[in-house]
DNA sequence: TCTGGGGTCCTTGTGCGT
DNA sequence: TCTGACGCACAAGGACCC
């Protein structure tokens, strides 16, 4: 499997319901009860925060927003357990969450608290295993190998020293799961969730993964599995009988050998300490739908908005870029993209806006649109003497009321 | 009854220069 | 001068992930 360096352990760290586990921290009084989390945060939300003086776990039961009678967009970020006995899950509308499970609790997503849990776990981990690759607000991969303790019996003693510094740290608990590459320690994570430590030998590949379904690759998903099932290869043994030529003559040269070699469990990414933005986006759904010519006036200052959080996006990050691009879904939720690559490199919102804006010119506009996008591309570090934000005496008259279409 | 937001990567098609 | 092969850049769409 890794002939090059059989000792290679790799984990990956998966937070065990990371979001709602935050919000019980923060609300004790809700442990037990269904509580569905997303939608747009409102009014109401930090009203009720700020009448208890930001002490939250004091609020009271009776005082929690409940699903019932929900009307309006949105849909369901992550629920907890409790909740999701009544069927209801992530990504599910809320409206018709309301339906299966109307005494749930609605808390609004909150993506800062979250970001300073992230960052609290994963200074811990830093501290005790320092080749970490960060993939999300949730979860990482560490690569033990060369960690002091990292080997013995298979990882299991350094994943238990992570889970309890990572539970006295921040009173959350964490699933782990350790094997020769990133692949199957992703998979291993799963395996006893939550607060589990999984190790996956070189020679366990066929009892312990091949008897999983194919959707349990980390990068199969529900169209893959599809076309795979179509050809009567459900679970990954099955995919590794499939001969190499076959699978790229089904699926492409690229995806068909990784097939081969992810069923076969071979995997030598390295883990990735440092990475770069490839892009930065904005986009947000309407409350309702728009029209551009009757909802023209709305939809020119969402629009205006979207390049100015993208600027500072940029600039806070202290990047330009020259692929400026849109989004728009219309609808009947489908999808339109448009970019346009500019000579130099840019990151204020004027200029932003006014590459947008010619690419919004050459997407259809004859339907309901429901969602708007920005985005800006092909990454840069600008020299220092470009990071402050670029000033125009010549646009400054007219920086955002350029015709949107 | 619907279906968020912020990303990465891959595939396919096309235009263009050699 | 025309044609095909090839590499490259870019654009658009889509799959997938958290």
């Amino acid at each position: 499997m890794t002939a090059a360096d059989p000792s290679r352990r790799i984990a990956h760290l998966d937070m065990d319901a990371f979001y709602a586990s935050v919000e019980l921290l923060r609300y004790p009084q809700l442990a037990g009860l269904p509580v569905v989390i997303g939608g747009r945060r409102r009014a109401e939300d930090d009203a009720l925060a700020a009448a208890f003086d930001g002490r939250l776990a004091e609020i009271p039961l009776d005082r929690f927003a409940r699903l019932q009678g929900y009307v309006g967009r949105g849909v369901i970020t992550t629920a907890t357990y409790a909740a999701r006995a009544f069927g209801v899950g992530s990504a599910m509308g809320l409206m018709k969450a309301a339906r299966l499970c109307p005494q749930a609790i609605l808390l609004p997503v909150d993506f800062a608290e979250y970001r300073r849990y992230s960052r609290r776990f994963k200074e811990v981990i830093l501290s005790i295993a320092p080749v970490m690759e960060d993939r999300g607000v949730d979860e990482v991969y560490i690569d033990f190998t060369h960690v002091p303790g990292g080997q013995r019996e298979g990882g299991r003693v350094l994943a238990r020293l992570l889970q309890r510094s990572i539970l006295e740290a921040t009173g959350l608990s964490c699933s782990i799961g350790v094997a020769p590459n990133k692949l199957l320690a992703k998979m291993a994570s799963e395996f006893h969730k939550p607060g589990g430590i999984s190790i996956v030998q070189p020679e366990e590949l066929q009892a312990l993964v091949w008897p999983l379904a194919c959707r349990k690759i980390n990068g199969i998903g529900p169209k893959a599995d599809a076309k795979l099932g179509a050809h009567g290869i459900r679970t990954i043994g099955e995919l590794a009988a499939c001969p190499r030529d076959w699978l790229v003559a089904h699926f492409g040269k690229s995806t068909g050998p990784w097939l081969h070699e992810a069923a076969w469990g071979r995997d030598e990414r390295p883990v990735v300490t440092h990475s770069e933005p490839v892009s930065v986006s904005r986009e947000t759904t309407f409350e309702r739908d728009l029209h551009a010519v009757h909802d023209r006036a709305e939809l020119g200052r969402i629009f205006t908005a979207l390049c100015q959080r993208v600027a500072e996006d940029l600039q806070r990050k202290g990047y330009m870029g020259r692929t400026i691009g849109i989004k728009v879904r219309y609808d009947d939720f489908k999808t339109a993209t448009r970019d346009q690559t500019v000579a130099e490199p840019l990151h204020d919102a004027a200029a932003i806006r006014r590459v947008a804006g010619q690419c919004l010119k050459r997407v259809p506009l004859d339907k309901r649109l429901r969602l708007l996008g920005v985005r800006v591309g092909a990454l840069v570090k600008p020299q220092p003497e470009a990071v402050a934000p670029a000033h125009h005496p010549a646009e400054a008259a007219d920086p955002y009321t350029a015709p949107l279409f």
